[in-house]
DNA sequence: GGCAAACACGAGAGATCGCTCGCGTTTCAC
DNA sequence: GTGAAACGCGAGCGATCTCTCGTGTTTGCC
């Protein structure tokens, strides 16, 4: 297997080369991926083979690396496909700069979204959590994290008016751990229990939070 | 490879051929642990190879295969021995039944403990964590996570005595996921910026379970 | 000292995985 | 219709990993 490194500077010029893909193609991809999130989602990334995932989707593994370069680019490309959708169903409706909102209910809405996209897509938790990932997929996950602490700080600071940027960052960074923790919770869990860890996740925060804004 | 389930029904009979052990034995088999610990801590259980093990203890892979039957073995015996460590550090003082203490000082006191035994052993953690734990790893670490539960739920029960049994035991989960966050946060930083996490995964938990409480 | 068992080595067997390659099939622009 | 390119296949290469085995060394007991 020649250098990694330069293999992929390479690509930075050689891929522009315009593969034209077909409408064949594209489904193919499409159901490359969905195969791709099933078997994330059971064996997580490493555990997962690019054969299991060819063999999921019933097609040869030869067919797979006709569309992507290697393994890692699916996750890539699942990602950033993860991520679009995402922003597409919640667009910017996550940050309401209405210093008038309650706390309630802004870390409620904030919660119902997230929650509610994370049941829908549960290879977004798998990619997320697994402290398994190799390579480019890490820069991808902080970049991600980077973002969302970004988003929450911006959410907080009209909350706690005096608060020094570091501690704000602080803040954001247990706001989104705690989150983590009840998304767990609450997919491990169905109906009428996965509400009460819904519930009790917002709990947690809208208490934390509450501390900091009436100090 | 011959059938492990076969095996493993053998060993109950088999495995109790005394091997008597010597102390270059008992040493070698200290060394091992040291060096699985430390590749645990780098790459993870999966990623982290038994030959690379060998080589940080200064042994042969051979010689890594005579104290221990296979992979899982190590990070089995591994984990036991943090365990019985952790029992016999902070032994039954996790659990003072006294409902006069104060909510918050048992909360400081309970999570200073768990703090400083994870900071001193990283490994845990690095076991714990991994969503890559295969076969019997996982029921120890289910096993383990009980265990905690149901300490907290007692540690809890004084506090709220009027709750509902699944109430107590959806709270305590709650606890032990706001636990694992927070210690995610405080391992990833050092000096001031770790006390500061310390203390704010503390006021979390004071404010959520002070909530519980006054109710 | 002598002997059996525990300890130590390291090459490599056996399995798996990521990925390639040669060749055949389908699609599409002309 | 025809040629080029996209699509599809699956055996298998090379790398890696777990674990074994034959052989030699050290230890502890008589």
């Amino acid at each position: 297997m020649p250098d990694k490194t330069e293999k992929s500077g390479k690509q930075q010029v050689a891929d522009e080369r315009p593969v034209r893909r077909q409408a064949r193609g594209e489904r193919r991809i499409a159901q490359l991926l969905d195969a791709a999130a099933s078997v994330f989602c059971t064996t997580g990334y490493t555990a997962a083979s690019t054969n299991a995932i060819a063999r999921e989707a019933g097609v040869s593994p030869g067919t797979l690396y006709q569309f992507f370069p290697n393994k890692e680019a699916i996750a890539i490309e699942l990602g950033s496909r993860l991520m679009h959708r995402m922003r597409e169903t919640y667009g910017e409706a996550l940050a309401p700069p209405d210093p008038a909102t309650p706390l309630e209910e802004a870390v409620t809405a904030a919660v119902d979204r997230f929650i509610d996209f994370n049941c829908r897509n549960p290879v977004f938790f798998a990619l997320m959590h697994g402290p398994d990932i190799p390579g480019r997929m890490a820069e991808e996950h902080d970049a991600l994290h980077a973002t969302l602490i970004t988003r929450v700080e911006t959410l907080l600071t009209p909350f706690v008016p005096g608060m020094p940027a570091a501690e704000v960052h602080r803040v954001a960074q247990v706001c989104v751990g705690i989150y983590k923790a009840g998304l767990e919770l609450v997919l491990a869990h169905e109906g009428a229990e996965r509400e009460a860890y819904v519930q009790e996740l917002k709990n947690v925060l809208v208490r934390y939070l509450g501390a900091l804004v009436v100090d």
